[in-house]
RNA sequence: GUGAUUGUAGCUCAGUUGGUUAGAGCGCCAGGUUGUGGCCCUGGAGGUCGGGGGUUCGAGUCCCCUCAUUCACCCCA
């Protein structure tokens, strides 16, 4: 065993993987283009306040799953972002960005950080790709957030993903709701197991996406949310669900979903995916209108986002077959030389290919010519560049075909033009 | 944080009831004559058997601790 590993959680990314996140975050970019979004960047770690403000202090994450440390005594504690929303949200205050136009639409690919156990679809640090739409939290924009996200795993080829979506409500029918599940729940606290007994009080629609078999049957009968919706909700929530309807997206009303975090209202949704595991929640949202106000505007800032994993999002495109199409880049063209003698005049040579556009590789290592050869063949070079005593002296050089063995001689010059046709770049 | 699982070469794995210099396939490296890859052949490098302690004449094989992995719970992307 080497005598450093990486961090509990946190992994390597090598060559070979690093093309499937290009892949997949050239999709992200392409089609936030296309939706109107723009991208935005925002520091790797925050005031630990900021999250306790807008996660909220009674969710686990802030309870006890942060990264928080002190960077000097006295000063004030730091956390390691465990979401981007508080984090945007944050951003967009501090720089007025309402105070310039009305809305804004912001998406990010960005690192997480929790301190979980790791484990399947799950790690310390983590990826996640998302949208913030700022400014107006209407049907339409929530549909607009959902459409992008949607369009996106579509894109990527995926298959087989469900996107559940509920209605919270507003502040006022979940503070009625809340109290309903309470007066429910009380009489059976016998019956409650110990996690969903501290949720009875801290936050008991939490109760309702219990995974204990136990408890099925006692939440059958609990009251339910959308009965405490009032018009106004309710005709939101329709709203959103035509939006969808008539783009073609499928989704399944679930009106036991609760999203963990305390700044959603109204719609949320979460979207899974049946190859991931326990971990099987591929992206997710809502809109959090109250999030503005709860940071210190003075203002409430309608809003709608999502986020979605890409360690989630890449092990279901794995697990589906989705890469076989992509292919490691390899060189057009391999110099190699028949004795060490020439090696200079090689190296030039292959300077002028790059410096011409051509992608080139040549040995480093001062190997043998078979072993040029070897490796040639093995990054799947479609080239062969020859380079000996003849080639100096005559200055033709060899070109040898790596498929179909053809070789021909031929001048820099005329190397340099025929090595340009597109064609031969396939 | 809780529970379970696994830990032998770069990778996938063998290693008999504890018994001499720990193996295979793939990969890697080098050769197979005088300037040429893929296939094939030959050879080679590479392991403190996760780490530490214990039992034993002797431990990769048994016991304890520890670290890490994986999976699940909790929760979430």
């Amino acid at each position: 065993m080497p005598q450093y590993q990486a961090v509990k959680g946190a992994r390597d990314i090598f060559p070979e993987e690093t093309a499937r996140w290009k892949y997949v975050e050239g999709v992200v970019h392409a089609l936030a283009a296309l939706y109107g979004f723009s991208e935005i960047r925002t520091p790797v770690f925050e005031y630990t306040e900021l999250f306790q403000r807008g996660i909220g202090a009674t969710t686990d994450i802030v309870g006890k799953e942060m990264f928080t440390f002190l960077p000097d005594p006295g000063g004030k504690s730091l956390t390691l972002r465990p979401e981007m929303t508080a984090g945007v949200m944050r951003a967009a205050l501090q720089k007025n960005l309402l105070g310039t136009a009305p809305v804004h639409k912001l998406y990010y690919i960005s690192e997480l950080f929790r301190k979980e156990r790791p484990q399947a679809g799950r790690q310390r640090q983590f990826s996640q790709f998302g949208a913030e739409l700022l400014g107006v939290s209407t049907p339409a924009a929530v549909a607009e957030v959902i459409t992008f996200m949607m369009q996106v795993f579509e894109t990527l080829g995926l298959r087989g993903l469900r996107l559940r979506i509920n209605s919270l409500g507003g502040t006022h029918d979940r503070q009625r709701y809340r109290e309903a599940l309470q007066a429910y729940f009380s009489p059976y606290r016998d019956r409650l197991d110990a996690p969903s007994l501290e949720r009875l009080e801290k936050n008991p629609l939490r109760i309702l996406d219990s995974k204990n078999p136990d408890m099925q049957e006692l939440v059958a009968g609990a009251p339910k949310l959308y009965d405490y919706l009032d018009a106004d909700a309710l005709a939101d929530f329709e709203k959103v669900l035509f939006f969808l309807s008539e783009r073609g997206i499928a989704f399944e009303i679930d009106h036991r979903l609760v999203r963990g975090l305390d700044y959603y209202c109204y719609t949320a949704f979460e979207v899974t995916g049946s190859e991931l595991g326990a971990q099987d929640a591929v992206g997710g949202g809502g809109r959090y209108d109250g999030l503005a106000r709860e940071l210190g505007s003075s203002a409430d800032v309608p809003a709608a986002g999502f986020a979605a994993g890409m360690e989630r999002l890449l092990m279901t495109m794995e697990k589906q077959g989705l890469f076989t199409a992509l292919t490691p880049h390899s060189p057009l063209v391999y110099v190699v030389l028949q004795q060490q003698e020439f090696s200079d005049h090689a190296m030039q040579v292959a300077f002028r290919l790059r410096k011409s556009g051509i992608s080139t590789e040549i040995d480093l290592a001062g190997r043998s010519m078979k072993s040029q050869m070897r490796e040639a063949n093995r990054v799947r070079s479609s080239y062969a560049l020859i380079i000996g005593e003849n080639e100096v002296v005559t200055g033709q050089y060899t070109l040898k075909n790596l498929v179909t063995s053809e070789q021909t001689a031929l001048s820099l010059e005329t190397l340099l033009e025929i090595l340009h046709e597109p064609a031969l770049k396939e």
